[in-house]
DNA sequence: TTAATTTGTTAGTCATAACTAACTTTTTTA
DNA sequence: TAAAAAAGTTAGTTATGACTAACAAATTAA
């Protein structure tokens, strides 16, 4: 008996392998997504996401050719961007009405974003009046998928001199998220590169008569908009 | 190597199979509930109930001898509560914020019962000012897990001349939900037994100058509070 | 009280989604 | 350009939670 496909409803996993593809593919859209890239992503082995990307393909979601790179279908973009969109809704409805700080809601809504539900989602978005942000500064995408990519580059990819605005933060560690918040940057804080030392690529900042010192990893989870 | 057992973290089935006993206990407190019972309510086989069963034991949740009926343990009986809170306020949610339809809210409440965030529900309550109903009439159990139970009696148990008020309706049923709409019944709506006619157990109703013939169906899924 | 019926159990199968270990292909580097 | 390293694939195993078919125990009816 030959192995039926279920071509419409996914399942939790598939989505997050969907999610986690789009991702690598518009975190970087010059270097090609590979499979093992995927396996580190998602902290699961190379064997597993080959298996995935199996089926994905046979569900016409994703596209590649042996030992080739990875690229999503119209289709498979089309659920990733809902994905993202439900995620980032949650996040929003969890941080304005529901007492959440930004450090706690990524997890509630890696659950929430797998509800299937359109009336839920689409409501839940009028309910708080199409939010154009979510907490982290992320671009929320609408009802038809649609969202604007804001221009942003790494904190740590700047140089001495340079003047930027704080855009948006890696949503996905509790600890980085409470750091943040505890030395008192803020979504649109203005910030100075002071210096980058080339030791151990430290960079010292200047934001609201603050100066303080961050690290290599932490200026490649802080987005932001050079405006100098 | 011996098999690992997840005493904490339960599965969506794992919680579904708890609720449906808990479920049929306490809906019918007298009879004894037993394996295929609860196959036909999940609507699964006999066999995989007797297979979750078994894990549920071992883990326990459930006690029962073999070949004799089930029972929940007190961690039982409180994960149970605590899915019926969930999907209860979660309902409420669904229909007094977000233009649900009370008989829209069910489905998407069974996925939504099975996120698992303290805070998320608890904060939800608090966001709704800690409601004591849900959109059907059922009383929500408070973040403790406890809740009064109204004394009700299905529609179909009275007699001619008997007078009631609607306290809750059955939640499962779609088709049932709109059709108790479309008559225009409501909760707390006033109803006199008309007549329960011998050959069919047909139900003729008056309610707001409204007559109507109920069947015996019907009737079983409307809950009432006995006036005279 | 025996036979029929209902209820409960077991064994074996399948699908999903993870894993490790072994292998192959591609890419890099010496 | 040949060896080494990295990337990708395959095979075989495990756990969960369904299923059917066959069987055993308990209950009900004759
Ligand atoms: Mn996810
Ligand atoms: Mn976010
Ligand atoms: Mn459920
Ligand atoms: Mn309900």
């Amino acid at each position: 008996m030959t192995n039926k496909l279920n071509l419409n409803n996914l399942t939790k996993s598939e989505e997050d392998y969907l999610k986690a593809i789009f991702q690598l593919l518009i975190e970087d859209a010059s270097v090609k997504v590979g499979n093992n890239q995927l396996a580190d992503y998602l902290k699961v082995s190379p064997a597993s996401t080959n298996n995935m990307i199996k089926k994905l393909k046979a569900k016409g979601y994703v596209v590649s050719e042996k030992y080739g790179k990875l690229d999503l279908t119209e289709r498979g973009k089309s659920v990733a961007v809902r994905l993202i969109r439900k995620h980032r809704l949650w996040e929003t409805f969890l941080c304005n009405y529901l007492n959440f700080t930004w450090d706690e809601v990524h997890d509630v809504a890696e659950q929430l974003e797998h509800i299937k539900s359109r009336k839920l989602i689409d409501e839940l978005d009028r309910f708080m009046d199409f939010p154009k942000k979510d907490p982290h500064g992320e671009m929320i995408p609408n009802a038809n998928g649609e969202y604007s990519i804001i221009p942003k580059i790494t904190l740590s990819s700047l140089s001495e001199g340079d003047v930027c605005q704080l855009v948006a933060v890696n949503d996905g560690s509790v600890h980085f998220l409470k750091y943040v918040s505890e030395i008192g940057l803020v979504l649109s804080s203005e910030i100075k590169i002071l210096e980058v030392r080339e030791f151990d690529k430290s960079i010292r900042i200047k934001f609201d008569n603050t100066i303080e010192t961050v690290t290599r990893k932490f200026a490649d989870n802080v987005f932001v908009n050079k405006v100098v």
